[in-house]
DNA sequence: ATGGCAATGTTTCATTGA
């Protein structure tokens, strides 16, 4: 079973590459995308369900917006939490699939001034999933969470970490929340199965990073204990991001092989 | 210290993204 995490920054603009994608390349089972940026009722339900997937949305008119298209069926949807910092935009989807609970995340994108109420926001947008997922985790052992966490890890997780210093996604107080995801029971598979590599998931449209792989690795897979044994293989698919047309986005989807149960 | 590109809708500019 695949499971991947895709970024696309709109799925209307993107929805040929996504489905031509889907069909020539990369047929997953689990899509979770971030940013669809438009109201469900304007989602392209019909590319997706021929395709054979179920879709569940939790999305928003021109911002942010989740959604998960899978093949295998949902036993269940959430898309409200009764949080006042997850439920004041639609950046989080949970569903349960086979035998796991699957979080699809887009968490805030900041700034790296931290007197801007958008540092504070990503700060508390953070410690309130760290609370939800760690109640979850006592009830539910398997779990995945999935999406763009804006936060790039360690030094190999950037093209260049000096470049990167007091930047946006990379200071200090970012990655100490990420961190703490990771010490209440998840994991981050890429870096678990390639404790060395260097595989960017994002690169900036501005400077044409992608070119040169001037990037970051921003968008994650993160498993409880069960689910990381299960985790076969993971990687970075550049399919998508290297055609110049239609216009990529700027994120690359991450796609993990999962044994089922 | 800043811009650069792309998408959206409040649309021919402001806002957001990282």
């Amino acid at each position: 079973m695949k499971i991947a995490t895709f970024n696309v920054n709109s799925i209307r603009a993107r929805e040929e590459l996504v489905i031509t994608w889907l069909r020539e390349k990369n047929p997953v089972d689990i899509l979770c995308m971030q940013e669809i940026k438009c109201e469900s009722k304007d989602f392209p339900n019909e590319s997706f369900s021929r395709l054979g997937y179920e879709i569940a949305i939790n999305s928003q008119k021109r911002y942010n917006g989740v959604c998960i298209c899978s093949k295998i069926p949902f036993k269940r949807v959430k898309t409200i939490f009764d949080d006042l910092i997850l439920d004041e935009q639609r950046r989080v989807i949970e569903v349960e699939i086979d035998d796991f609970v699957l979080l699809n995340v887009y968490a805030p994108h900041g700034d790296s001034d931290t007197d801007h109420p958008k540092y504070r926001f990503k700060m508390d947008f953070y410690d309130a999933l760290n609370d939800y997922l760690f109640s979850l985790l006592k009830s539910h052992k398997k779990i995945i969470v999935v999406g763009d966490m804006n936060v790039a890890l360690e030094d190999k997780d950037v093209y260049d970490a000096k470049e990167f210093e007091n930047k946006t996604g990379f200071l200090e107080s970012e990655k100490e929340k990420l961190r703490a995801l990771l010490k209440i029971g998840l994991h981050d598979c890429f870096r678990e199965k390639y404790p060395n590599k260097t595989s960017f998931t994002w690169w900036d449209y501005r400077t044409a990073g992608i070119w040169r792989d001037e990037g970051m690795r921003i968008d994650y897979i993160l498993a409880s204990d069960d689910l990381l044994k299960r985790c076969k293989e993971i990687e970075v698919d550049l399919w998508t991001r290297r055609r110049r047309s239609p216009t990529p986005s700027d994120h690359a989807p991450v796609v993990a092989e999962v044994f089922s149960s």
